[in-house]
DNA sequence: GCATCACATCGACGCCTGTCAATCTAAGCC
DNA sequence: GGCTTAGATTGACAGGCGTCGATGTGATGC
C-alpha cells in the first residue's frame, strides 16, 4: 500500500514566473488513448461488463434470449447494450433464424489489458 | 480472427412456450462487475487514461501544474478529471505548500486488469 | 497588511447515458 | 394468408458527462 513518494524538491520560482516546464509525458500516445478508453468507457456499465464476461466464456453459444433473464433490466435495454459492446468493437453477432448469437471478438480487449498490466 | 462458433441447435419450441432457459451465468457477480466497471468507466475518458499513464510511471513526482500543460483542456477540466480518478479510487494525492502530487494507488488496477487478461 | 501563486470548487452550457413502454422487422408455424 | 416469436429500433425521461470562465481557498513572498 505503501508508495514511495519522491517529491521532486520544487525550488521557489522566481515572483512572478510561471511554476514548472512539463517534464514528463504519457508514453501511451493521443490516439491509442482514445481506443482504449473507447474500450474501458464500453466495459463501464455492470451490465456490460457481465455480458461480456458470460460471452468470453461461451462464445458463440448464447442466443439473446437466455441473456435477458440474467439481469434485471427489460430486454430492449439489453439490445442497447449489445448495441454499444457492438460499437466499441468488443462483440459481434450472427443471426440464425430467429435467434441471434454474440461473441466476444479476439483481440478486442488485448490492448486495454496489456496496458493495465 | 475466426471464432469457432457452436450453435446451440435450438428445437423448435412448443408452440406458445418461452424460448428458452439461462444455461449460462457470468462468473463475475453483481458487486464485482460494479467495482471493476466504476475503474473501467473512470478510463473511459481518453485524458484520464492518459493521466494514469503519466501518474503509474511517475508516482509522486509530478505536481499538477506540470500536467495541464500536457493536454488540451484549461486547469479546472483537469482538476475535474482528477477528482474523477480519486472517486474511482484510482489515484490520491498529498499537498506540499502549494503544490498537489498525485499517484496511483497501487492494486487499483489489479482487479479489472486480471479480468481481462 | 496585500499581492501572487497552485489548485479546487461552482455554475452554466450542450450532449450523451441508461432505462422503459411502445412499436417495428423479419422469420417460423398453422 | 394470419398469428406468434426473437430481436432491434424509436421516442421519451431524468440524470450524468466533459467543458469552460469565474470565483474561492490556502499557502508563499514582499
Amino acid at each position: 500500500m505503501a508508495v514511495d513518494l519522491e517529491f521532486a524538491p520544487k525550488t521557489k520560482r522566481p515572483n512572478g514566473d510561471r511554476c514548472c516546464e512539463p517534464v514528463v509525458y504519457p508514453d501511451v500516445d493521443r490516439e491509442r488513448a482514445v481506443r482504449m478508453a473507447e474500450v474501458a468507457k464500453a466495459l463501464g456499465d455492470p451490465v456490460r461488463l457481465q455480458l461480456v464476461d458470460v460471452l468470453r466464456k461461451h462464445a458463440g453459444k448464447v442466443c439473446v434470449c437466455e441473456l435477458v433473464p440474467l439481469f434485471d433490466i427489460s430486454q430492449p435495454t439489453l439490445s442497447h447494450h449489445l448495441k454499444k459492446l457492438r460499437a466499441a468493437g468488443i462483440v459481434d453477432c450472427e443471426r440464425r433464424g430467429l435467434w441471434a448469437y454474440y461473441y466476444v471478438l479476439p483481440d478486442a480487449l488485448d490492448e486495454l489489458a496489456g496496458w493495465l498490466s
